[in-house]
DNA sequence: AGGAGCGTCCCACGGAGTGGGACAGCCGAG
DNA sequence: CTCGGCTGTCCCACTCCGTGGGACGCTCCT
C-alpha cells in the first residue's frame, strides 16, 4: 500500500495497490449509497471486486456487525456503525451546541434548518430540521455540492485553507470563477450567503457560518424555504444570528 | 481467520488468529471508548498491539476520515463514521418513526425520553431528548445493561428468540432466574416494564415495547426520571401508549 | 546535554488475503 | 421433473501485503 508505488507501474489501470481497508470501505460505501438493502453480487458489481472476495469481507464485517445479514441474503448498515457515527466528535459538539439554536430559528420561521459541515466537494449535513413546506429528502449524513449551495459558500468564504477554495473553484470556467471569488467577498462582508434556486429549484436558502473556539470555521447553519414564500433579505439576519450564537456556545463549552 | 481453527493451538495466549479487520475496528472501539481523543500510544496498549502497527493502521484510517488526527497527533472519529452511521437502516426507520412520538411524551412528562435497541448483553440507547428537538441525539450509541433496566426488560419480556433470554438469566443465581421469569410475565401483562433505581440509583425508568410491521420486538421507549419526582404508576400508560403509537407509526410506513 | 516521551519509517519475513473455479441452494421456465 | 440461470459460499495453491522490532527524529522536561 501506501501513497508512492515505488517501481513505475505502467499501463492504465487503477493500479496504486488497494489495501485491505480499501476494500472494507469500498464494501461499506457501497452499501451506504444504495438507499435499500444490497446483494453480494451487486456490490461486487459496484466496488469491481471478485464476488467471491466481496462475500468473504462482507462477512466478516456482518461478523463484526458493520453490517447486518437480512433473510433474503442481501446486507444492510448495522448498529455498529451507528453507535461509532454516533460518538464522532466534531459533530457531536456542533450538534449539541447547535440544536437550541436551530430550534429558535425554525419557531421564528418555520423553514427548514440544517447543519452542515464540510468534506471535500460538498457540504455533509449533520442533522436538519424539516420545514413546514414542501421538502426534498434533507437528512442528516446527506451530501449536497458545496460550490453551489448557501452552507457551501458560507463556508467556502471563511475557509482559511486557499486550497480548499482554489480546487474547487478551479473547475469553473475563468469568469464564473472570478465572479464566484466576488461572491465570497459579499459574503464576507455580510456573514450570509445565499443561494436563490440554484442548487435547488424553487428553493431559496440563506445560510452563515459557524466558527469554532479558535476562529476557523466548521462549519454552517442554513435556512430553506420556498421561493415564493421565503424572503432571503427578511431572513438574512435571523441566520446571521444563528451562526453567531452557535459559534459562541461552541467557544463557551 | 475465521471461526475454526483447524489445527488445536496449544498454550493460552489469545491464539485463534486475528484478522486486519479484527485489528482496524479494535482501533475505531478503543477510540470510541474514550472521552476524549486518544494518542496512538495509549491505542496500543488498550488494544494490546505493536505501537508501529497502530500507527500504521491508525493512518490508513485517517486517510479514510475514519478518524480524524488532531493537532497534538491525538486521534479521535472522523466524519464518515457520521455519514455511515446517520444512514444505518433500522435505527433510521426506529428513530423517524419514534421522533414525534418521543416528543410527545417528553410534553407530557417533561422527563428523560429514550428509544433503545437490543444487542447482545445491552440495550442500546439510538436517541435520547432531553432537550425539545426531535432527532437530536442527546447521548445517541450509549448502553445500558439488558437485565437490569425498564428498557431491557421490556425487550426481552417479548424477545422470540428464547435463547437470548437463556444465555443472559444464565447468569444470575437460579431463584434470582426464577424471580426474573415472573418479572417478564408481569412485563408481557402490562406491556410496560419498570427499574426502579436498581440500574440506576435514585431514578425511576418505565419502558414499553415496539414492535415492527412483523409482530417482532425491535426496542423499546423508556422514560426516566428521579425517583422522587417521578411515578411509575401514573407513567405507565403513557409509557405504553407511546410503544404502541411507535409501533403503529412503524408499520404504516 | 541528557533523558523520556511521543509518532513515524524501514524492511526482511512469513502468514494472511486473494480469487478462479467448483459447489449447493433457489427459483421460474420449458 | 429437469434444466439453465441465478444466487451466495467454500476451497486452496500462490503470492503479495501486512507485520512489528528496532532505528530514527521530534518535542518537552529536568
Amino acid at each position: 500500500m501506501y501513497r508512492l508505488d515505488t517501481y513505475g507501474m505502467r499501463s492504465a489501470q487503477t493500479a496504486a495497490t488497494i489495501s485491505v481497508l480499501d476494500r472494507y470501505l469500498a464494501i461499506l460505501d457501497a452499501v451506504k449509497e444504495s438507499e435499500r438493502s444490497t446483494s453480494i453480487t451487486e456490490l461486487a458489481t459496484r466496488t469491481n471486486m471478485p464476488k467471491s472476495t466481496v462475500s468473504r469481507l462482507a462477512a466478516g464485517l456482518v461478523d463484526q456487525r458493520f453490517l447486518v445479514r437480512n433473510a433474503d441474503g442481501t446486507v444492510g448498515l448495522g448498529l455498529r456503525v451507528f453507535e461509532l457515527g454516533a460518538r464522532a466528535g466534531l459533530p457531536r459538539r456542533l450538534m449539541t451546541a447547535a440544536a437550541p439554536v436551530m430550534r429558535e430559528l425554525w419557531e421564528a420561521t418555520g423553514d427548514r434548518v440544517g447543519i452542515w459541515v464540510h468534506h471535500g466537494a460538498e457540504m455533509v449535513s449533520l442533522a436538519a430540521v424539516a420545514g413546514r413546506l414542501p421538502m426534498l429528502p434533507t437528512r442528516a449524513g446527506m451530501r449536497s455540492p458545496a460550490l453551489t449551495t448557501a452552507s457551501g459558500k458560507a463556508f467556502l468564504a471563511f475557509c482559511a485553507d486557499r486550497t480548499v477554495v482554489d480546487r474547487l473553484s478551479a473547475e469553473l470556467v475563468p469568469d464564473a470563477a472570478s465572479g464566484f471569488r466576488h461572491e465570497l467577498d459579499l459574503v464576507r462582508a455580510s456573514n450570509v450567503a445565499t443561494d436563490a434556486g440554484v442548487a435547488y429549484p424553487g428553493i431559496v436558502a440563506v445560510a452563515s457560518p459557524v466558527f469554532s473556539a479558535d476562529r476557523t470555521v466548521i462549519g454552517a447553519v442554513s435556512l430553506a424555504g420556498p421561493a415564493d414564500s421565503m424572503n432571503a433579505q427578511h431572513a438574512a439576519p435571523l441566520v446571521r444570528a444563528a451562526g453567531l450564537s452557535m459559534s459562541r456556545r461552541l467557544s463557551a463549552a
